[in-house]
DNA sequence: TTTTCTTATGAAAACGTTTTCAATATAAAT
DNA sequence: ATTTATATTGAAAACGTTTTCATAAGAAAA
């Protein structure tokens, strides 16, 4: 590649004055800017990101990290292209890093990126990574959390309403006349799954219809745990005749057990699931979901980091995005 | 972030020697390296990526570029994973775009990923970037290309054996006595669609069954195109038997049309795609699907752009994965 | 004419590394 | 005692930018 040096030689003027062309400093002579440009376009000339990282200080760098904890999950491949899309469009470039729940990785990856020199971080957290993060925040590093936070830290983040979410869901179940519903969750502790149990509460507070407990139950994000506890609920005596899924692996899991014991969806089981899939259309029967505007959160992520790198000390904020219902065929 | 100046002073030693010993160099004291170690850790020091990348040259970056055309799609997220790891584990980084199909924002994704200096891309080309890609060799900036080769140019590459997983899949069909099998395949010039194509004929030719060519169609990559073709294909009055769809979202259209017409799987119709998927085993029923081991061909891919990187000159090679044909319920 | 402003340009420093070269000290060989 | 080899260290250059400062040439003002 040619350098600012290669460039300022055939146009026969310093590399001061290539550098303030390629910027659009205004103090350059109109015929030596036409020169130089017409030296850039025959060498191909582009300058090396890497060398202007090194010259700029840290949040000028034009470089952002973005970690995922699972890139297979549909959800995060659109919060993935959000990012990718706003980043690019505001001239930064964007390393990304997928550590499949697996703490060394991330904590690696993370180590990575600061040696990269990135200007900040978009991270959707796992626990196994609250250690790192509350680190980095100490270092002054700009962070935006995705998906959910960390309680009991302040920090940029981008959500959804998970709550309104899975309550607008069970509603929707009990519209249908259902009253007898479980709810399979991911995994417990984090916050996603608590605030949808919430919402799966709420709906049924809002029609006063009582809640048992042994149709409550939680698993991972993994379409194992969704087999394995709903053929446990669907083979009780008294068995829901509505299953609501806190996520798609569970809900896929859910959908296979469904299908191996024979069960006719909506008729003997009514099925929804948080997390909608590009696929699930074509799902037999079209799958009644929860969208979550995964791409949209990928932009308001960076959009707020942006901010936030250009304003280190503004306070922080918190955006929350409403989910949507789609109706299909399950329910 | 710490430079090397500062653990030199911290160290009281130049920086030449703390650069040694993070670079394990022997030339250095035992005691002394103690010394720089401790100071080392206690300033968290990593050294800046891009700093290096300044001072050695191209080949020896440690950056890799990754191009993808559709994130979306399950089999490049394999790759994508497959690709992250293997360069990780080689102590690279990797840069990764999705162009989209779009060819302006390919263009710009390859200026960019030059311009951050990688020592190599790792590309899955479509019709749109092949200018860009020969001048890119031409360059002589290491390559390697996934999924399809560009006709004429001799570049490294891996693929996956495209016309025996399709005669494979359409074998399967014929032992289980279908004789009248439609062929839905992708965009009719792009190799793996002709390839595929290939496979089906070799399969009928290998059972001497006449082939139909009414029920061979071509559409894109949209599920979209998959709906349209088959709805088409099964309301003639002499219908196919069977589908074998070219790539995994077709086949998802294919699906949804099956479903909306009423026709039982398979004894209505039968349908294999080209292409599993993670949640292939929920879908109802069960698909049967060829699949493609995309974080192999990530892996295998970064190993051969490494090797390039090493020897620039060494001869081109390609590698060819098998496919594997998952018989589950559609067939 | 002299002084003061602009405008246009370049020299040089800085960013954080790696690497070459030279220098010193010590040990080994003569 | 002198030379030679070896081990350990540091100074300085280089990579490709951006930016500060200085300078020169005109133009405008006095």
């Amino acid at each position: 590649m040619a350098s600012l040096k290669d460039v300022a030689q055939k146009a026969n003027v310093s590399i001061t004055t290539v550098s303030r062309v390629i910027n659009n400093n205004k103090n350059v002579n109109p015929d030596t800017r036409r020169i130089v440009l017409k030296a850039v376009k025959e060498l191909d000339f582009r300058p090396s990101k890497f060398a202007q990282r090194l010259r700029v200080k840290s949040g000028k760098r034009k470089l952002v990290g973005l970690i995922v904890p699972d890139i297979q999950n549909p959800f995060y491949v659109d919060v993935v292209r959000g990012v990718e899309d706003m980043v690019y469009a505001n001239d930064y470039a964007v390393i990304m890093c997928n550590f499949a729940q697996d703490e060394k990785k991330a904590s690696l990856y993370i180590d990575i990126m600061r040696a990269e020199g990135v200007d900040g971080l978009i991270i959707a957290p796992t626990i196994h990574i609250v250690g790192k993060i509350k680190e980095l925040i100490k270092n002054a590093l700009p962070i935006v959390l995705i998906d959910r936070g960390i309680p009991g830290i302040d920090v940029d983040m981008v959500e959804v309403d998970n709550r309104k979410g899975a309550s607008n869901a069970v509603e929707l179940l009990i519209s249908k006349g259902h009253k007898r519903i479980a709810y399979i969750g991911g995994i417990k502790e984090i916050p996603t799954s608590k605030l949808r149990y919430q919402g799966y509460l709420d709906a049924h507070k809002k029609y006063k219809i009582k809640v048992d407990k042994d149709l409550i139950e939680f698993g991972n994000s993994k379409s194992e745990s969704g087999r394995i506890i709903s053929e446990k609920l669907l083979s009780k005596k008294n068995r829901p005749t509505a299953l609501f899924c806190g996520n798609n692996l569970i809900t896929l899991g859910a959908l296979e057990t469904i299908h191996n014991l024979g069960l006719k969806i909506p008729s003997d089981v009514a099925i929804v699931g948080f997390d909608d899939m590009p696929w699930s259309i074509s799902l037999n029967p079209p799958l009644t979901a929860i969208f979550q505007p995964g791409y949209e959160i990928g932009r308001s992520a960076v959009r707020m980091l942006l901010d936030r790198i250009d304003e280190p000390n503004k306070t922080c904020a918190k955006v929350t995005l409403k989910t949507q219902l789609i109706e299909r065929k399950t329910t």
